[in-house]
RNA sequence: GGCCUCGUAGCUCAGUGGAUAGAGCAGCAGCCUUCUAAGCUGCGGGUCAUAGGUUCGAAUCCUAUCGGGGUCACCA
């Protein structure tokens, strides 16, 4: 690579003119900015010291230097303390011959290291999935994707919280209220189907607890003393004590549940290679905190409750069972980490789990921590931050949940009226066309959410986000289309698309920053990988999709006169087309052939 | 209140130690005998929350303040 070369050259120059060892991180080398001549371009400040010279002649004599020694570089110019250096053309003509035909251009070489496991989605077994989900699910399976391409050996694997209070609300409220109702008799999806139970329990419960409050019972003693909360609690007690009626409800509404999910996933574009359920794994969580109270780690308090007191660390006592013996979440979280890291000796551990749970994790850590576990360290919180409606938070009370399936199947809907709309259709027949607007609309829901930097909030609004124009994932994917659809009328026509550089070939300005922007792939990739970001590769997808509209605008490929240009620019075009579909297959976002 | 986090154009977001801070949307003005106008070109729009500090250089790092969000449960 060329940055490579430059950097030992510049080096070099730095010890032959100033007689010092350059510092690796006084080379700063960035792209020239487009409005002045060059390729790369070298910050000179830095020098300035050991030169004892201006900026402009410290990059003057640096510029001069380099030019001498290393033949890529044709020339170079100085404005203030910035050396713009021009990359020879046969440099990038001959990157573009050496790569156009390789089909995992940017991806890292396949290291054979120990497996980075990620978990994400983790759903709950009392509701449907909905739009903060969409969220977690889309990061997860794309981070997955990058750190897949940057050559590390990935497991995404799911963690179904199928047990605790929660479920035994709907199970309680179906109990009540169900007369029997089935996904099979009321044609709902079972999901959907659990979930509107968990909406009746709440209900009642709050009527419940407002009765208490008019006796005059304080809020706080109401909400814990309603008949409906002790019910559901005793039926998590009857659960952890494998009563066989509960377990059998509890089967078969999670069934119901998983039927849903599979749906959604499926819809969604994604899937897992494992996928466990608290229930099979809270019992490990358990013997951890046991074991813990044997060594003294832990306290046990004269009620039974375990707690361990994590304030020389800034953090406060946390419970680690309750006193009537069952388990809660942190309990489950120790069990299950320690699970996977016996599974799979992971280089690392990552959790995409939403931001309102930083604390939980950095809990989670110390505690693996006191129980000896040094792998802890290898714990990374991919932390994200909440999706807001116009209206604020999502409330479930209070119906501004955004559910999953309802916004895919709008997102289908719009796609195909706006395809009429455009007349893009036409050509379409039957399957074609509704794979066509499916894959746009989940393109342009996909890319909405992954371009933003996943550790902050954002704004979701349902009128307006659903955009086809501009920014967007469908404006990407049109971009390859119509690549696409050059290449085809090409080859139509007999035009060779396999290329071999020629010294001769003119190569436009235009042609030039393409070539740059597809030359910085890999390393784009390397470093979405390391700081855990879709949205880096979002970013680069729509600047290297806007770069070669522009482009693109000049081409007139078939009409050109000069064939050697004409050669270039079908190889630029394919290789274009190759690099989007990369870049999008890590975004987990599908490429129309045509569209 | 303690801790964490965010604050960039009317709106949604990039940029995280370098040059005159960028896109898209919205607004205005143009461009379809060319491969596909889901596109392209141009115009207007900024005290990078505020005040200090660090340095050759700060939207970016540090401190304080203001504002939004999160968290500090025998919920998960």
């Amino acid at each position: 690579m060329i940055e490579q070369l430059l950097t030992d050259t510049i080096k070099a120059a730095v010890k032959s003119l100033y007689q010092v060892e350059a510092n690796p991180s006084q080379i700063q080398l960035q792209n020239t900015r487009k409005e002045f001549d060059g390729d790369i371009t070298l910050v000179v400040f830095p020098f300035t010291k050991v030169s004892r010279k201006s900026p402009e002649a410290t990059a003057m004599e640096i510029g001069e230097y380099v030019k001498l020694h290393l033949s890529e570089v044709e020339n170079y110019n100085v404005i203030k303390g910035f050396l713009n250096l021009s990359i020879r053309k046969e440099y990038w003509l001959n990157f573009l011959a050496s790569n156009f035909g390789i089909d995992d251009f940017g991806y890292g070489e396949k290291l054979n290291g120990k497996p980075v496991v990620v978990e994400f989605s983790s759903p709950n077994t009392n509701k449907p999935l909905h739009l903060g989900h969409i969220r977690n699910n889309l990061l997860g399976f794309s981070l997955s994707r990058i750190l897949e391409a940057s050559g590390k050996n990935v497991a995404k694997v799911n963690l179904v919280n199928d047990r605790g209070l929660h479920i035994c609300k709907s199970m309680l409220a179906w109990q009540k209220w169900g007369n029997g109702e089935t996904p099979e008799n009321s044609g709902l999806k079972g999901d959907h189907l659990v979930g509107k139970y968990y909406v009746v329990f709440d209900k009642y419960y709050k009527e419940e607890i407002a009765t208490l409050v008019n006796e005059g019972v304080t809020p706080e003693d109401a909400a814990k003393k309603a008949p409906l909360i002790i019910q559901a609690q005793e039926l998590l007690q009857k659960w952890e004590a494998h009563d066989e009626g509960t377990l059998t409800l509890w089967r078969t509404m999670n069934d119901w549940v998983y039927e849903g999910f599979a749906k959604t996933y499926k819809t969604l574009g994604i899937e897992f290679d494992k996928t466990y359920y608290e229930s099979q794994t809270y019992l490990l969580g358990k013997e951890l905190v046991e074991d813990g109270v044997q060594k003294g780690i832990f306290k046990r308090r004269i009620d039974g409750s375990v707690w361990i007191d994590l304030s020389a660390e800034g953090l406060d006592e946390k419970l680690l069972l309750r006193s009537d013996g069952t388990s809660v979440y942190m309990t489950q979280d120790l069990g299950t980490a320690q699970q996977r890291y016996n599974e799979y000796n992971p280089e690392q551990l990552i959790y995409v789990v939403g931001n309102e749970q930083e604390y939980h994790f950095n809990v989670l850590k110390v505690v693996l921590k006191h129980l000896g576990c040094n792998w802890a360290d290898s714990i990374y919180h991919l932390s994200y931050g909440m999706v807001e409606l116009p209206a604020g938070k999502m409330k479930s009370r209070e119906g501004t949940v955004v559910d999953a399936d309802d916004l895919m199947q709008e997102m289908f809907d719009t796609s195909e009226a706006m395809a009429r709309e455009l007349g893009k259709l036409d050509s379409f027949e039957g399957e074609e066309a509704v794979n066509l607007y499916r894959t746009i609309g989940l393109g342009a829901l996909k890319y909405f959410i992954l371009k933003v930097d996943p550790k902050k909030n954002m704004l979701f609004n349902p009128e307006e986000s659903i955009d086809f124009n501009g920014n967007t994932g469908p404006f990407i994917q049109y971009t390859y289309a119509r690549i696409k659809s050059v290449l085809r009328k090409a080859q139509d026509a007999g035009f060779e698309v396999s290329f071999t550089t020629d010294s001769n070939a003119k190569l436009l300005k235009e042609e030039k920053d393409l070539l740059k922007k597809l030359h910085d792939f890999p390393v784009i990739v390397l470093q979405a990988a390391d700081m855990h970001s879709p949205a880096v590769i979002a970013n680069y997808a729509f600047e290297l999709a806007s770069e070669y509209n522009r482009f693109y605008h000049e081409l007139t490929i078939l009409k050109e006169e000069n064939l050697l240009s004409r050669g270039l620019r079908l190889s630029l075009s394919q290789f274009t087309a190759k690099v989007i579909a990369n870049a999008l297959w890590m975004l987990g976002i599908e490429v129309p052939e045509r569209m």
